[in-house]
DNA sequence: AGGCAGGTGGCCA
DNA sequence: TGGCCACCTGCC
C-alpha cells in the first residue's frame, strides 16, 4: 500500500503538548496507539485506523485510509469526545479547594477521557490485571494480529467478542495473556450465551452497568470502572488501582483505606466528572514516579 | 537475573 | 467483612 491510500492531513480541533499527547494516547486509557519513527501516532479502534500528527504549535492533524475516510470525522469526534466541553467539565472539578488537583490539571493541560468501543475496552482491561502498559499493548497487538480482521493491509482490528468465542484458551495464552486467558475465554462464552447483554449494559445507569460488568469472570470493580469510563463515557466512574490508591494515601491522607472506600470518596469528592479527575491524578502520579515532578 | 506488574477470585478465620 | 494467596510470564 502506498501513501496515496491515506487522505491528506486534516485539522483535528485539539491542541496539545507532546507530553500530554503521549499521555492521552499512551497513558493507560487506550492500548492501541503506536508512535512511528517520524513522531506520528497511529491508532486503531473498531474497524477504524487513523494517523495523528502534531504541528510545532501543538495543533493536531489526522489522516485516515481512504477506505474509511468518509466516516472518520464523525468517528474522531466521538472517540475524542469533541462535542463535550472539556473546559466546562474541568471547571466543575473542585480545583478551587483542592490544591493537589489544581496542580495535576495544570500539569496536563487538555488531557481528556477517550470514548472507545465498549467491547474492546472491556477486552483490553481484562488483559490489564497486574500488567504494565507496554505489556498490555503487546497482548492487544497479538490478539489483533492473530485473531482480528484486516482494517487495511498491515493493520488489524481487535477481535470482537463474537470472534473470540471461536478462539481456544490455549490460543489465547499464546497471545501472552497468562491467567487472563481463562477470564477472556469464559467472558466470551458468557457473552455468546447472552446475546445483547453487552449492548444493554453499555446504556444502563452507571451503578447498574457496573454491577452487571462485575458478573463477568475476571471483572472486578476496577476493570468495570475502567470499561465504563474509557469505553462508555461514564465520567462519574472512578477506577481505583494501585496508583490511585497510592495517590489518595499520599496526597489526600487516606491511609489504610480500601479500594472500594477510595472509589466512594473519589466520586463524592470530585463529583460527576470524578473519572476525569482520576485521569489527571493518575498521570501526575506516574510522572512523579518517573522522577520528573514531586 | 529475578522480582514485579492499571486485579480478581477463592479460600480461610 | 477482612486478610492472604495463587494465578501467568515478559519486561525493566
Amino acid at each position: 500500500m502506498t501513501v496515496n491510500d491515506w487522505t491528506k492531513w486534516q485539522s483535528l480541533p485539539l491542541t496539545l503538548t507532546t507530553s500530554v499527547m503521549a499521555e492521552l494516547l499512551d497513558g493507560g486509557q487506550s492500548f492501541r496507539w503506536h508512535t512511528q519513527s517520524n513522531g506520528e501516532w497511529i491508532g486503531m479502534w473498531s474497524d477504524c485506523a487513523v494517523k495523528l500528527a502534531r504541528a510545532s504549535d501543538g495543533a493536531l492533524h489526522w489522516s485516515a485510509p481512504t477506505a474509511v475516510a468518509r466516516r472518520m470525522e464523525r468517528e474522531l469526534a466521538a472517540y475524542f469526545r469533541l462535542n463535550g466541553s472539556l473546559a466546562e467539565q474541568v471547571n466543575t472539578l473542585p480545583w478551587r479547594s483542592d490544591a493537589h488537583l489544581a496542580k495535576c490539571l495544570e500539569a496536563f493541560p487538555g488531557l481528556r477521557i477517550l470514548r472507545q468501543p465498549f467491547g474492546e475496552t472491556l477486552l483490553c482491561f481484562l488483559c490489564s490485571a497486574t500488567k504494565q502498559i507496554v505489556q498490555i499493548k503487546q497482548m492487544a497487538a497479538l490478539l489483533a494480529d492473530r485473531h482480528g480482521r484486516e482494517i487495511v493491509p498491515g493493520l488489524k482490528s481487535l477481535p470482537t467478542w463474537s470472534e473470540l468465542t471461536t478462539v481456544s484458551e490455549i490460543d489465547l495464552r499464546r497471545c501472552q495473556l497468562g491467567f487472563r486467558a481463562r477470564y477472556i475465554h469464559q467472558t466470551a462464552a458468557f457473552l455468546a450465551d447472552h446475546p445483547g447483554w453487552l449492548a444493554e449494559t453499555e446504556v444502563l445507569p452507571y451503578a447498574e452497568a457496573k454491577n452487571r460488568l462485575c458478573l463477568l469472570p475476571g471483572v472486578g470493580e476496577k476493570i468495570a470502572d475502567c470499561t465504563l469510563l474509557f469505553g462508555a463515557g461514564r465520567l462519574e466512574a472512578f477506577p481505583v488501582d494501585v496508583w490511585i490508591l497510592k495517590t489518595m494515601e499520599r496526597r489526600y491522607g487516606l491511609t489504610g483505606w480500601k479500594p472500594a472506600q477510595v472509589a466512594q470518596f473519589g466520586r463524592a469528592h470530585f463529583g460527576p466528572f470524578a473519572g476525569l479527575a482520576q485521569q489527571y491524578l493518575f498521570a501526575y502520579e506516574r510522572r512523579a514516579a518517573k522522577g520528573f515532578v514531586i
